[in-house]
Order: structure tokens, then C-alpha cells, then sequence
DNA sequence: ATGACGCACTTGGTGCGA
């Protein structure tokens, strides 16, 4: 079963190139982040129409993940248990199901903005909380077949974005995000494709700004963390799809599991 | 070549992204 994760910046801008790529690239299950969409303004048919089931979770113009699937699509999850609020809102991150004996979710982890902004400490609760509900998830069921995958907006190591004097002080490299990122693997889980794409130089996001595509600037920050009882055959971040005009920022990452 | 931000919105300035 072949899996892909995707920060697409906009379903509706980019439904021709998403499914377009889906085709091309012979996946079963895209977990996509950042639809910027309510449900009634997701594109489902244009996935119907190309052989797959959805589910979208999606409130405004900001964050909405997705779900397609064409290996089956049960079980459908909003959110995980105890997922915190941000200012009192609920906000559209994560969306789980059972797809094909596979428990994949689509997870869109808050951005934390700056180092003294609220959202960094919400980051900071999003991610525990996230680790509070995979324990539970894999203490009651440890041959569980699960993957997370998404946006983790976490450059685990240094050698994961192009210049480490760029981002002193910047979230998404900061001691507290790594260590909530790094307790996942605790819990068992490995990541899926690192061990298919070493480094360094190799990421899954450039800035429209500067040149940082070309210039091959960039940062490693789209995950999939899968459970034991996945077996990994292949990864790859497909780069290609990064070039050329209505591109999103980040770039699809894949794996195939047995 | 892979090229100089893009998307969304009670729409035209602002919020957000990383």
C-alpha cells in the first residue's frame, strides 16, 4: 500500500495539480493539510471522480485536513482525544481513519509563529497532547498498524534546514519542539521515509520568497511517523512536484508499506 | 533549469504561513 502525506496550500487552488499528481503517482491514501476550506467547499468530487472516498475537516479559510482513500475509509475521526483549543477555538488539525487496515491520520501541527508568541506554547500542548493520545492508542492495542503523518512543522535535526544561523531563535528548530517531537519515537514509532532519503540538503519545504527552491533552501518539517507492525518498503519526498508555476510550498512525501 | 510570495477574505488591506 503506497501512502502520501501533502501540504497542499489550498485544495481549491490546487485541485487540478492534486489530483493530477494522485494519478500519476499510483497512491492509495493522501493525507492532505492546509485545504484552507469549510467541508461544503472541499473539492470531494474531483476525488470521487478519480476512484477515491474523503473525509475533510475544515471550518474557514485557515488550516482543514483531509483523507482520501481508495483502499476503504472507516472509522472517521475529528480530531484526537484532548486536543487542545486556541483561544477558545477548536481549530481543524487533525482528521484519523481506518483506511485499508491502516489507521492514518492527517495532521496539520500548529505553526508556534514565534518563540514568545501564544501559539508556540500551544504548539508546544498540541504535540503533548497528540503524544498523550498515540500512548493510549498503542497501550491498548500495541500491534496497532498506525501512521501519523503531516505538517509536524518540526525540523528534527540541525542538518534538516539549509542554515542553522538563519533560524537562531526561530521556532521549528528550538530545543522544547524537539524533544516533543522526539518523545513520538518512545512510543515506538520510526520515521518512515528518512531511512529511504539521508541527508543533508534533502527537504519538504521551500519559501515562495528568495529563490529558496532553486537555491535548494529548505526544511525537512513533513513527517510520517508509522508503529512497529508497519513494515517499510520505500520513501521518497517527491521534489519535482515543488517546481513550476502554482506549486504548492511543500512537496509530497510517500511511502510503501506491506 | 527549478526563478524573484501565495492564498483567503463581508475584497483590496490584512491575517497567516515557517
Amino acid at each position: 500500500m503506497r501512502i502520501a502525506t501533502w501540504n497542499v496550500n489550498s485544495a481549491r487552488a490546487r485541485i487540478e495539480r492534486i489530483t493530477s499528481w494522485l494519478e500519476r503517482s499510483d497512491v492509495d491514501v493522501l493525507a492532505i493539510q492546509e485545504t484552507k476550506c469549510r467541508d461544503d467547499q472541499f473539492p470531494a468530487m474531483a476525488f470521487e471522480a478519480a476512484g477515491y472516498e474523503v473525509a475533510h475537516h475544515g471550518t474557514n479559510q485557515w488550516n482543514g485536513v483531509a483523507l482520501v482513500s481508495r483502499v476503504g475509509l472507516d472509522d472517521v475521526q475529528i480530531g484526537f482525544p484532548g486536543v487542545p483549543t486556541f483561544r477558545d477555538q477548536a481549530e481543524p488539525r487533525a482528521i484519523g481513519a481506518n483506511c485499508g487496515g491502516v489507521t492514518v491520520w492527517s495532521l496539520y501541527v500548529p505553526n508556534g509563529r514565534t518563540l514568545t508568541d501564544p501559539h508556540y506554547e500551544y504548539k508546544l500542548r498540541w504535540l503533548d497532547a497528540l503524544w498523550d493520545a498515540t500512548a493510549a492508542w498503542l497501550g491498548s492495542a500495541p500491534g496497532a498498524r498506525l501512521a501519523l503523518t503531516g505538517d509536524w512543522n518540526i525540523a528534527p535535526h540541525d542538518e534538516d534546514v539549509w542554515d542553522m544561523a538563519v533560524f537562531a531563535d526561530s521556532t521549528h528548530v528550538s530545543d522544547p519542539e524537539r524533544k516533543a517531537y522526539q518523545r513520538f519515537f518512545d512510543l515506538g514509532l520510526s520515521d518512515a521515509v528518512r531511512p529511504f532519503t539521508p541527508g543533508p540538503g534533502i527537504y519538504t519545504y521551500w519559501d515562495y520568497t528568495k529563490l529558496r527552491f532553486p537555491r535548494r533552501e529548505g526544511m525537512r518539517i513533513d513527517h510520517m511517523l508509522v508503529s512497529p507492525a508497519l513494515r517499510v518498503t520505500s520513501g521518497r519526498i517527491d521534489r519535482d512536484e515543488r517546481k513550476g508555476k502554482g506549486a504548492s510550498d511543500h512537496a509530497p512525501v510517500i511511502m510503501e508499506i506491506e
